[in-house]
DNA sequence: TAAAGTAAATAAATAAATTTAAAAACTATA
DNA sequence: TATAGTTTTTAAATTTATTTATTTACTTTA
């Protein structure tokens, strides 16, 4: 039943007044799924439309098996209203977050609720057939362990790092053996819609959409992790560029050094400010002889990763407190440029060395009001990510959600 | 008749189908703006109207004054339509650009047309009250020497540099002695709208408004003066950030320097790649010995000016073209850092070191080619501003229109 | 506890839009 | 040059949405 109007909905060729009432359903839903929940009345003074007009939308809605009435509701004096909102149940969307050594899987359903996620689960990403042959499996296996039958899945989300065209389902950096997109390939192997994003920014758009947000329509996402990913928030709606190739931010030419970047150019921001940064710097303090949590646990400096020194600095280890500071002052001059430029509300800090906390924050926010006009810094808050790592699957099941919904 | 009309477009507290058809008639009325004339079956498709529903709106609009009918047109065969648009004279906008050392005002119809202009009228900025007096006096003369009735001037946009906040008509840079904002002080003393705009945004948007943009919707333009000033357009739409300071180009801290900004900071942009550092190191130049076109007419370092180093370039003078080269290499690494954020499909440049074309243009671009990746910044056009000087009238008449009409 | 007041939902009446059909204006081809 | 084919415009018919009025449901106050 629902399939249908699904199809109904993507249908073209339509005119007239079919094809009003059609967008009529979706601006209903994407009402309820932006907002939750609502009564009649909210209804028409969003849609404008009158009451007789909402009440057959919602009952053909309701016959679609799509909305349903979940009861009367307090009133402020006269009759109590019905709510009216999603069926949870109706359809439900998949997120996959790729990262370098592990993916986490997660299931939302209509209400965003989400339902089920498996998290770390183990998974080197490499750029070759087997890789994605691996990811597959991996997405399948974890398709039919669900309690949901597979045609109420209306899609899947799947975030890499590095260069993705969104439109095109194209990805540079990763998988790129052939002449499809790999958002098809993925999909002939799997059955079901598959729609690809830049993990930073399907992270942004997950924290965009938790309550780290409030209204605020210009945000900034930073994913600080090895590399230093960026997703922007524009009036409302992530930002892309032409390609979908915005928010390289960790490879802006910020400093005059001599190192060279995973990109291949010199002094990009990523050489002094991201986690591979850190890593190097701690390594070569251990070796110049400096003390730490770590070297005093006998780990040799080569066998330190990103994750250990976040780890010791949540554990007051003195060395790694003051070498994230000093990671943080440098993106921090990073920052300052970026709210120059974009003049947002609010930038959120995401990402594994986001958890850090004010270790982190506290370098970046004296740097941001040492390098930025403070006019315009004034307006800008500076907050921790609130869902820390589960940010991908969140992001990649909402962007999903939405496209099948909403565009 | 007009009037009453522009009246009824701003009313509240319409509901229902009163308010459906303002909005109809908005809707009609900003398709005219933007694309121009259009026959009855352009506009069905674009509203998504029934043919009879389309010849009475522009039945309605044609009372009002607004539109006419333009006559028959080539067809494809078949029975030939009738065009309609916009009535040019019945409204008309006022754009005031003022710059350091003087002012350009002009006056467009309701079809953009650029009726009549003043330009380079001498008047000086300073941030007092005097010079506030004899900005609005200019304004005044420009209207009455019009030969149009004041009451068909729907607005006025002037363009300041610094901190305009453009929703509530702060100018924090100039002219910032009253609780009032400025916007409401100018429009008092005149008894017309005011909109007050950053000036390198006003320009930016006369830009994209002209030729020099086809389709391209993620556009950044740079004002390449004393000073550096940026305005971005996102999604066809110009980009303001929290409170309209975005865009803040000049001030981002790309170098390790001592030199001092005007914004009091240390390594800014301007202070190695504006015109402000060009004339700072033609200077210097010439007082360590160096020979130029200027120095051989006799021509003191203090004497001279931007200007003069552009018309020097312009005439082949090699120190002039050297330092250009210097000042387009460093900008050109700033660029490079917008095109990694933003990957724009264009950046246009503009503002009178523009007028260098080729000389400021290529050290630009293979700076970005340095300094940026090669996936994204293939993607984007570097082209010279087609307005010239012209960009900032044209961009106030512009937004002022658009503020009229289409908002 | 009844009556007055308020808001939501529904029904009937009315207004407004779309559809369908027909007329008008033009092009291309036999 | 007449006729068939197109496309626009207008007119009439029909559908659809809005208004207005009424009923239902509940709150507040006398």
């Amino acid at each position: 039943m629902s399939k249908t109007f699904f199809e109904e909905l993507n249908s073209e060729n339509v005119t007239g007044v079919a094809y009003k009432n059609i967008n009529l359903k979706k601006a209903a839903l994407a009402y309820f799924a932006n907002i939750g929940n609502a009564t009649i009345a909210d209804m028409c003074k969003e849609l404008n439309l009158s009451a007789p007009k909402v009440t057959t939308l919602l009952n053909d809605l309701i016959q679609d098996g799509l909305v349903k009435d979940y009861g009367k509701v307090e009133s402020t004096g006269g009759r109590k209203p019905n709510l009216y909102g999603l069926v949870p149940d109706s359809a439900f969307f998949i997120g996959v977050d790729i990262k370098q050594n592990h993916l986490n899987l997660g299931l939302s359903d209509l209400q965003k609720n989400l339902i089920r996620t498996v998290e770390d689960l183990p998974y080197k990403l490499d750029n070759n057939k087997e890789s994605l042959e691996q990811l597959c499996h991996h997405i399948n296996q974890f398709i039919t362990d669900l309690p949901v039958p597979r045609e109420k899945i209306l899609g899947i989300g799947i975030n890499l790092s590095g260069r993705i065209n969104y439109a095109t389902g194209y990805s540079y950096s990763f998988f790129h053996f052939d002449e499809e997109p790999l958002s098809k390939i993925i999909e002939a192997k799997i059955g079901i819609r598959v729609f690809l994003e830049n993990d930073s920014r399907a992270m942004a758009y997950g924290e965009f959409c938790s309550d780290s947000v409030h209204g605020e329509k210009n945000v900034l996402f930073l994913n600080l992790d090895h590399g230093i990913g960026m997703g922007v928030l524009i009036d409302g709606k992530l930002y892309y560029g032409k390609s979908g190739y915005s928010g390289e931010f960790g490879h802006i030419p910020l400093f005059d050094n001599e190192i060279i970047c995973h990109c291949g150019k010199k002094g990009c921001l990523e050489t002094e400010a991201s986690g591979w940064a850190l890593v190097r710097m701690f390594r070569q303090k251990l070796e110049e002889g400096s003390s730490s949590l770590l070297s005093r646990r006998n780990m040799q400096p080569s066998e330190i990763g990103l994750q250990d020194i976040i780890h010791a600095a949540n554990h007051d280890d003195v060395l790694a407190i003051e070498l994230i500071a000093r990671i943080g002052e440098n993106l921090g001059r990073g920052i300052a440029l970026l709210i120059n430029i974009f003049n947002p509300e609010l930038v959120i800090l995401g990402g594994s060395l986001a958890a850090t906390e004010d270790y982190i924050r506290l370098p970046i926010k004296s740097a941001i009001n040492k390098y930025s006009l403070s006019l315009v810094n004034n307006d800008t808050k500076l907050k921790i990510s609130r869902l820390g790592e589960r940010a991908g699957i969140i992001g990649a099941c909402l962007l999903v959600r939405n496209k099948v919904l909403i565009s």
